[in-house]
DNA sequence: GCTTAATTGCAACTCGTTTGCAACATCGGC
DNA sequence: GCCGATGTTGCAAACGAGTTGCAATTAAGC
């Protein structure tokens, strides 16, 4: 279930982008694709101002600015190709996303290193949501603590 | 486990304001009081803001202006007296808070209406947390959903 | 190729929050 | 009660992430 190719491409790295912008009805542009190939290579999440600089220092697409960065990244979340955290320090984050990569974060508070927890402890154990009466309840959750490497003192 | 009087002080509502800022170290000041008396009659949580009308317009305090809501609010966020709500809407909100009184919220997406949650279910249910190896780890959870008043339609 | 609609760059703007600094109020000591 | 040291306030200016208007550019469909 991935990994259809084009049959007469030869930028097999940049297909999988492609197709997601087209079958998103968006037109491929070099930002775009080089926005959606970072977030494929590396998890993130990433501020819009680091998404900037590695894309424009990226050999791939020549220098953009910073405000298409944020109009791409806003149409890719509306279409949920990506998804937004936000961990409350003014700026906001995105990693690769969609409807099966629910999961959440924990921030090392020194270094603010960030690691991503495979599984959703709201999801898998049926946590008891006290009845609230509200409906199409989703959730936002995230740790914060001290990792490994700044303990070590 | 409360409700201590001084023995001079007729203005019974604020003893309570004025203990907390005398046993911090802080000057008892008119803005200090007006917003630790708001907190303590309304849950809210409130932004700097929806503070700053509401102290503004008590007959408690005159006017001050919403910086001093901000120093206030960031003096008694250090000391563990208010606790700093994140919503990701753009602006933090505070309550009262302190130890024992660690909750999390459910936010109407329409109406941006908050009900606070009693309990926490990542303490009460000793939710498997995947061992991270971080220390001393703390959490933010929030829920949100359309509330019974918004589903009317 | 040509047309049209979407996308981009640039500059200016918004808005929550922060900071510098001088005036001022609180508090402990007298 | 007054006084001085220190903490607190008001005002104006700055800050920074994010947004918006508009003209120039480019991708997509024919
Ligand atoms: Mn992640
Ligand atoms: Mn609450
Ligand atoms: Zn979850
Ligand atoms: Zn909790």
């Amino acid at each position: 279930m991935a990994t259809k190719h084009h049959a007469h491409s030869h930028k097999h790295e940049k297909v999988d982008a492609e197709d997601a912008l087209r079958n998103a009805g968006l037109k491929v542009t070099k930002p775009r694709l080089a926005i959606l190939d970072l977030l494929a290579s590396e998890h993130g999440p990433f501020t819009p101002d680091e998404i900037h600089v590695r894309v424009t220092q990226s050999k791939a697409a020549g220098a953009c600015d910073l405000v298409t960065i944020y109009r791409c990244l806003a149409k890719f979340e509306g279409l949920s190709l990506i998804n937004r955290c936000d961990f409350g320090d003014g700026t906001v984050r995105y990693e690769l996303g969609g409807k099966d990569h629910h999961h959440h974060h924990i921030i090392c508070r020194l270094c603010k290193r960030v690691d991503s927890l495979p599984d959703c402890p709201v999801e898998d154990k049926s946590i008891k949501l006290p009845k609230t009466g509200f409906r199409n309840v989703s959730h936002r959750l995230e740790f914060f603590g001290i990792c490994p490497d700044c303990y070590a003192d």
